[in-house]
DNA sequence: ATCCCGAGGG
DNA sequence: CCCTCTGGAT
């Protein structure tokens, strides 16, 4: 089973090269727009972040901005993104509460982010990993189908996986490994149908043609 | 467990 | 029409 876990990640980083922070799709600048852009991205896709974002952060480009921002304003700007009235007052929130906490800048550890308005587990991560190149692995939707369809965790649990896939990849490789499980699952092993004839893994999936 | 909620794919 | 999209808060 080791084998087959080193396989994967070796295959994987030939299909997606590349590091944590140019494999993540998002566009941004600077880990406060990154934390904004990624709690933005909840239930919607990236494709559709970045056509509010670019907007939104050429008015309210950090948080000193963004925390003195209208509200309906923010409604409006980013109403795409769906969740919109949550979202808009989760950004406004959490902008406010960077300048009051911390001078208008983003901590760079998952216990002081999670603490943060609209920012859970999974958000705190991409933070920390892609914005601040530390060790971790965020947890999404495409992590958790993948991680159960390659047989890499018996858990459905977020952070009962996280904890898994963390016991046995390199601290430094687990958020890279992260997102290319999910650009595989956007590209190729999407929820609905898979495309198991045309995957580059079907060899040692254990689920492989069985969806 | 439920709500938030728009957009795109099949 | 139904399902899914880089979830989080209650």
């Amino acid at each position: 089973m080791r084998e087959i876990k080193e396989e994967l990640v070796q295959r994987l980083a030939t299909l997606y090269p590349g590091d944590a922070a140019s494999l993540c799709e998002l566009s941004f600048e600077g880990p406060f727009q990154l934390a904004v852009a990624t709690i933005l991205s909840a239930q919607c896709t990236d494709r559709i972040v970045n056509s509010v974002t670019e907007a939104l952060f050429g008015l309210f480009p950090d948080a000193k901005s963004l925390a003195g921002a209208d509200l309906g304003r923010v409604e409006t700007l980013i109403r795409p993104t769906g969740f919109y009235r949550n979202k808009a007052q989760n950004i406004v929130s959490f902008s406010r509460e960077l300048v009051e906490r911390y001078d208008g800048e983003v901590p760079d550890t998952i216990d002081r982010l999670v603490e943060l308005s609209g920012v859970g587990r999974k958000t705190a991560n991409v933070i920390v990993t892609v914005g601040f190149s530390k060790p971790g692995i965020a947890v999404d939707t495409h992590v958790i189908r993948l991680s159960g369809r390659l047989g890499l965790t018996e858990f459905t649990d977020p952070e009962r996986i996280e904890m898994d896939l963390l016991g046995w990849l390199a601290p430094l490789d687990a958020a890279a490994f992260g997102l290319r499980l999910i650009l595989h699952g956007r590209r190729v092993c999407s929820a609905r149908k898979p495309k198991c004839e045309a995957c580059p893994l079907g060899d040692i999936c254990p689920s492989f043609s069985t969806l």
